[in-house]
DNA sequence: GGTTGAAAGTAGAGCGCTCTACCCAAAAGT
DNA sequence: ACTTTTGGGTAGAGCGCTCTACTTTCAACC
């Protein structure tokens, strides 16, 4: 910078307003120091005007996990958010592990971040409102409350009685679920969906799951093995149902005519031609795109916590169809 | 920092030390400056650490779309290595555009990364040569030839035969290739499938594509369109073999009864029950892996570039089968 | 008993910026 | 002709660390 500032015979001060757009630099002076800035190949140091600054335009952003494209996805409109802001993100996984997540947040927290964009956090209320007393935060898909930061979340209570709707429309009265044990969203769907079909005096059948194809193969192994297996299954989400049609297929299962099958986010996954799942819409991008500006709200001053809470919508596709005659298979 | 050295009555440099967990402390003012530091609630700035220290033990990843499994399993390998080198990864996404990679890559810069890790960056020769004169780089997937920077890419034209030879066994001769453009892999595969097709007298159906679903399903639509389909089709990759998959289904031909389809990367969504893709393996998460030793090696001190070749594997799965004895579909 | 040397700790000069306060000249107001 | 304003610019003190060089203490050695 000093030689950027010698090269052009100006300040350092100087250089420092025109490598930050003030317009308080007169045009010929300007083209002087970037001209001065090309000949030498300089780059401000990040790390040094945020260190001086004390703002780091950045947010920083956790996904539970990255193998999921429920969370890339969300990721792709938060970026695309920030970028229309001037803020830089910065993408960093959990591995589905707390301990992982907690040494992802440290980071940013020891970066200094601008604010914290959590996707589906398993840390607890108190672990997440200890972060959020030191920088603004935003939880996305993580279903805990509290008054000391944002929330993004789906209805996933509505989601689960517009997946019983709909599969009791189509005649189905024994419906399984698999869910994902006290992983985010897991206690949420799996309640909404007891609590359906209680109102229709149905049998809620629910196994132990995860978010994974490997917990849905699982479930669906379980819930095919009962006396009278159900004839559709609730997977706890696309992935999930992903592993239940990987094992219903093994078995000889014909989706939908032996067995109907639903999921949950309505990722690329699901609209695949030869899954063809149905599922429960989740606007990904918007809701990555919403943390953002609750966040650049927060930057701006807003102090109160803010809430948003997305409504859900069935997507009907081919793996789920009227209740067959005969009985299930196997 | 100084609060915590008054607190513990040492010097500042002192608790410097401590927070870089250095020998030369003793055990006594370590934990007289570890129980200061936790009461004050301290973390250490990283951006001042870096600063001072000219290192920031960061790694900028780029991924090319992260959309595409492959990207994010080659950064889940990429960040496992990472992490036992004691080295912070950033993501970030170059959204399938030129501009994208490029301020992707500037932030990088301007935070003063120790490496860069490009994934199937389509940036031209001499831009990642002017990087990498700046700081260590290596180039995964990304088929160029460089004596400045390290690259890690499949033997793709390897892959190319080794789909020929299959679909060839197979009794297939009439087959039809989707290939990727110019995009980072597309004119190795292309290139590939080519010669092994013109090394047994077969004559190359090409048509234009891309690395996405869309471009999959158009590019079938295509070849199911002329007077005499192929009866077996190599997509770009698994993404576009997908495209192909829900086209075909859309037409009412058969996979693999009236036609046969391989991919290319085996990733989740190849092996994914219902879809059950042929394709060319590749080992995701190591491509991360060895990226990363690579970039240690340089800031290790290497100096001349190193390119490593990966031996790609054929991965047989229910969307290929013999010629039909019939015409194709249609 | 004096010298050596390791172990433990400190002082203070940076690292590369930003920011506050201030200055100077030319234009504008009275 | 004098002050006031304003656009354009500068000096220099931080920001919160690390690093080099140096000091002090104390046990070990001949």
């Amino acid at each position: 910078m000093d030689d950027v500032a010698a090269k052009a015979g100006v300040s350092r001060a100087l250089v420092s307003l025109v490598m930050r757009d003030s317009p308080r630099v007169s045009k010929s002076s300007r083209e002087k120091v970037l001209a001065a800035a090309q000949d030498l190949g300089y780059r401000p140091n990040v790390w040094a005007r945020n260190l001086a600054s004390g703002q780091t335009h950045t947010i920083g952003v956790m996904l539970n996990d990255l193998h999921n494209p429920f969370f890339t996805e969300m990721a792709e409109g938060a970026a695309a958010a920030a970028a229309e802001r001037d803020l830089q993100i910065l993408i960093s996984s959990g591995w589905k592990r707390d301990a992982g997540e907690l040494q992802a947040i440290e980071a940013f927290m020891n970066m200094r971040t601008d604010g914290l964009l959590l996707a589906a956090a398993r840390l607890s209320t108190e672990v997440l409102e200890s972060f959020a007393t030191q920088t603004p935060t935003v939880a996305v898909s993580t279903y805990v409350e509290s008054d000391l930061f944002d929330t993004v979340n789906n209805n996933e209570d509505h989601g689960g009685s517009l997946v019983v709707d709909h599969l009791v429309d189509l005649g189905h009265t024994r419906i399984g679920h698999i869910d994902a044990g006290v992983a985010p969203s897991g206690p949420e769907r799996r309640n909404g969906f007891m609590k359906a079909m209680l109102e229709r005096g149905l049998a809620p059948i629910v196994v132990e799951g995860a978010f994974d194809e490997e917990a849905g193969a699982a479930g669906a192994a379980q819930l095919m093995d009962l006396h009278e297996p159900p004839t559709a299954i609730f997977a706890g989400n696309d992935l999930a149902a992903i592993g239940v049609l990987t094992k219903l297929q093994e078995l000889g299962v014909r989706v939908p005519d032996d067995i109907s099958v639903v999921g949950y986010d309505n990722t690329i996954l699901s609209s695949i031609g030869t899954v063809s799942l149905t599922t429960i819409h989740q606007p990904r991008r918007q809701l990555g795109r919403i943390a953002i500006d609750l966040l650049a709200e927060r930057l701006a001053g807003r102090e109160e916590a803010r809430h948003e809470l997305i409504e859900p919508r069935l997507v009907t596709r081919s793996s789920t169809g009227r209740k067959p005659k005969a009985k299930g298979a196997t």
